[in-house]
DNA sequence: CCCCATTGATTGGCCGACCATGCAATGCGT
DNA sequence: ACGCATTGCATGGTCGGCCAATCAATGGGG
């Protein structure tokens, strides 16, 4: 077998300094977690209307800017990475949810438009997304809400410039 | 009205009573937001480590048991699913970081162990973790950074009722 | 006019997460 | 002692994300 380093055991032995502080920032984990709890309960809210968590961010641009859209400005407007964005379009497409033409300005570019079966289930998604919203944010009063939006995107817009790949536009 | 998959036609043609709310729920958004950009900035700070982001959630969870850990209670310690633990698992000791073994007293468990090249990572992990933390918390108060998570932490609880799969012990 | 950098989008590969399913070992109840 | 529910993990499949590399079209500079 692998004997590796040791024989057994003996793990890490820590500098046993620690002991505080639980595992790595709680901040970050929490985050992570809210995160996943969210898509998680999104994903159930969606799945009512045939579709997957990450779909409805795409469908909200396209019905909001109601008519064809390029799909780099689509892109640039959900702040995805562009194989991503082509991916979920390519499903969205097969699904039925969405069409997709070439640009006869631009050869290259692609016009995306919401079909009318999504837009039936626009109202749908956006009810269950209120009503998940509120489940998420049940007990806390509208200052709390307010602070909490003022904190997030605070840290988000640390994390943005880290990335460098923000907005940051003007 | 049902063209359905007509020509190009108007799309949504909205109650038009909106306006004022963008997309959905802000917050849901946003959470999802900036745990995308975490993770993203995780992975960077990770990769110098030889980790991707989310291993070092279950190597924490080993480093600070320091012994062998029964898979299931890691699962139940970092609450994911459990084919997703297999997984990472997997990777984690192809990559040398963790060593699998079954349980004598139960055939069926396995026992997990992190590794001393892991080991060695740990300190890395650890102050990348912490820089990422200070950089996303930068510029907010203590009291804010108390706030966010006391806020968070509610969300997090009300997202877990919902669910229905989270610790809430009993 | 032609070459080349830029932009637009796709492909392939990888990992992380979920669900549903399957299977082996355990342990409880009768 | 036997049978059956439960527990513990693994597999397969799908989707969402990223990165790296690729191809097609555009457009600017020489």
């Amino acid at each position: 077998m692998n004997e590796a380093t040791g024989p057994e055991q003996a793990p890490c032995t820590w500098p046993a300094e620690r002991g505080a502080a639980p595992p790595g920032g709680p901040v970050g984990h929490l985050v992570t977690r809210v995160a996943r709890l969210h898509r998680t309960a999104a994903g159930r809210a969606l799945r009512e209307s045939g579709l997957y968590p990450g779909q409805e961010i795409v469908l909200g641009h396209l019905w909001e800017a109601d008519g064809p859209v390029r799909q780099s400005d689509l892109i640039k407007a959900v702040e995805l990475d562009p194989s991503t964005v082509t991916k979920t379009l390519q499903r969205l497409e097969q699904s039925g949810h969405v069409t997709r033409a070439p640009d006869p300005a631009d050869r290259r570019a692609v016009l995306v438009e919401a079909t009318e079966l999504s837009c039936a289930l626009s109202r749908q998604v956006e009810s269950a997304w209120a009503g998940l919203e509120e489940h998420a944010l049940a007990g806390l009063t509208p200052a709390d809400r307010a602070e909490l939006l003022r904190l997030l995107t605070a840290v988000e817009a640390n994390l943005c410039d880290r990335a460098g790949g923000c907005p940051e536009a003007e």
